[in-house]
RNA sequence: GCGGACGUAGUUUAGUGGUAAAACCCCAGCCUUCCAAGCUGGCUUUGUGGGUUCGAUUCCCAUCGUCCGCUCCA
């Protein structure tokens, strides 16, 4: 009975006739893997950042929240490495046409490129007589730069002193303002600082669909918490995101956790594990969840000259904390989700007759709707309405009258609305309503009054 | 960015050097008393800009975009 049927293409196709997601700025030709959230994407994305706020910030003893400017003092980016240091040396092979990083080339050649200019890396390759890893040749293109942080200008002339980068993490938000949430909150270590917002990466190459933009929106928490304590943490905020995934739908049989190897790891980290989900187009990182150690706040410390140290009342001590940064890409996860959640399902009706069903079965907590109200005929429409009023005073509920009530419901079904409230013509008798469930089909009786608290009850989350 | 493939309604596709078509979807009306019924009508398409030509959706060039690979990462 089941039949399902994963691709991007018509996960991609069903967004865009639904409502979820718009390629972005479609009649001037698009802009290159730009994406917009429509009417339903809109409502899906902000319930995915809610569960997350719901579960890191809202019941969480420990964590709060932050929203910091995308623009940052040009400083903040020199402290962290960013400039300079977020710009791949990237060169082609000119006979075989690969791509290849110049600092790497040079490593694996038992060299050190640390500290040396673009020209001296050129040089180093051409004097080593270094060959192309694919083909063998030595006719390398000069190397470029590849800055992958964008930028833009404060102030209205294009001057280079107020050249100003869009962040491409949202982490040094929350950074540079450690000192402030401590103390303004009165927090002891540990505690986290939570953040939802955008960040800004020129990627050399984005795409598969929302997977990999250069606008895309991050859910990072930083937990702050003493030295030796790190590792711990790092394997309680694993568990943690892990259990979250799944209390919203997520099946452990599409996930993975991985470790990274020493050679992977990032020059700041201890430590890093990422929960990746089986995408059409294979595993990709869903959250990464690094040990940052005590990197970000030791550079601020010393580049801003303003101190960064905890002191800890209870052993006395002074010290920088170290950082677990469960890092994710809300664009990512809500892709995940939808990949999770779309199902076609073959229907047999009592004479053999077959007839497909395409099915959101995302968790209440995510739909775009929580029900939709469908009056049984036309002539139940004013009726109907009034339910439909009452309840938008609490849901997100849809309201369709046009076409047939199996249509109306297949629609719903489309946009994973857990559940239609029909309202019929014994309806003005009994003073009820048939309520009818996504994934089951099943149907339930329910007072009229009491749709609301019924309701409720069941997309509470 | 480089190499390869591709671009016809919202979707999936057909077709042609003489100004485009089907199915589904969508909209309106009729009908319809719980799972994509039916009837009638309607909206909508050659990504964009040039060139060749009497005439281009078709041929050529550029551009934009998509997909695959290199690379990068949430």
């Amino acid at each position: 009975m089941e039949n399902t049927k994963k691709t991007m293409d018509t996960i991609t196709a069903l967004c865009k006739n639904r409502g979820f997601i718009f390629a972005g700025s479609e009649i001037y030709g698009g802009l290159a893997n730009s994406w917009d959230y429509g009417p339903l994407g809109v409502e899906f994305k902000n319930n995915v950042k809610k569960a997350w706020w719901k579960k890191f910030v809202q019941e969480s003893p420990t964590n709060v929240g932050l929203d910091s400017a995308i623009l940052m003092n040009p400083e903040v980016w020199v402290a962290t490495g960013h400039v300079g240091g977020f710009s791949d040396p990237l060169m082609d092979c000119r006979a075989c046409k690969t791509r290849y990083r110049a600092d790497q080339l040079i490593e694996q050649h038992g060299g050190n490129p640390t500290g040396m200019s673009f020209e001296e890396m050129s040089e180093y390759i051409r004097e080593n007589g270094i060959a192309c890893p694919g083909c063998g040749a030595k006719d390398f293109t000069d190397i470029r730069k590849f800055n992958l942080m964008f930028k833009t200008f404060m102030g209205v002339t294009e001057d280079s002193k107020n050249e100003v980068y869009m962040r491409p993490e949202t982490a040094q938000g929350i950074f540079v303002n450690f000192t402030n949430i401590q103390r303004s909150t009165r927090r002891k270590i540990p505690f986290g600082v939570c953040q939802v917002g955008k960040a800004f990466r020129n990627e050399i190459t984005p795409g598969n669909f929302l997977f990999r933009l250069r606008e895309f929106e991050q859910m990072e928490l930083e937990f702050f918490c003493k030295p030796d304590t790190d590792l711990e943490w790092f394997a309680y905020w694993k568990g943690f995101c892990n259990e979250w995934l799944m209390s919203l739908g997520m099946k452990p049989e599409n996930m993975r956790m991985r470790d990274h190897g020493a050679e992977e790891l990032s020059f700041y980290s201890k430590a890093t594990t990422d929960i990746e989900y089986l995408f059409p187009f294979g595993w990709g990182e869903l959250w990464g969840i690094a040990d940052r150690t005590d990197y970000d706040l030791g550079r601020h410390n010393e580049h801003s000259g303003k101190e960064q140290s905890y002191f800890d009342q209870e052993s006395g001590e002074h010290y920088i904390p170290y950082v677990v940064e469960p890092s994710l890409g809300a664009d990512r996860v809500a892709l995940a989700f939808l990949v999770e959640a779309y199902d076609e399902e073959t229907l047999t009706d009592e004479k053999g007759n077959e007839d497909k069903r395409v099915v959101m079965r995302l968790h209440p907590a995510l739909a775009p709707y929580k029900a939709a109200v469908l009056p049984l005929s036309k002539k139940l429409s004013d009726k109907a309405q009034e339910l439909y009023a009452r309840l938008t005073d609490k849901f997100m509920v849809d309201f369709d009258e046009t076409g047939s009530i199996g249509k109306r419901y297949r629609r719903q079904d489309e946009v994973g609305t857990p559940y239609c409230i029909t309202y019929d013509f014994e309806s003005e008798e009994d003073g009820c309503v048939t309520i009818r469930e996504r994934d089951s089909m099943a149907q339930e009786r329910v007072p009229i009054a009491e749709v609301s608290a019924w309701l409720e009850e069941k997309v509470a989350f």
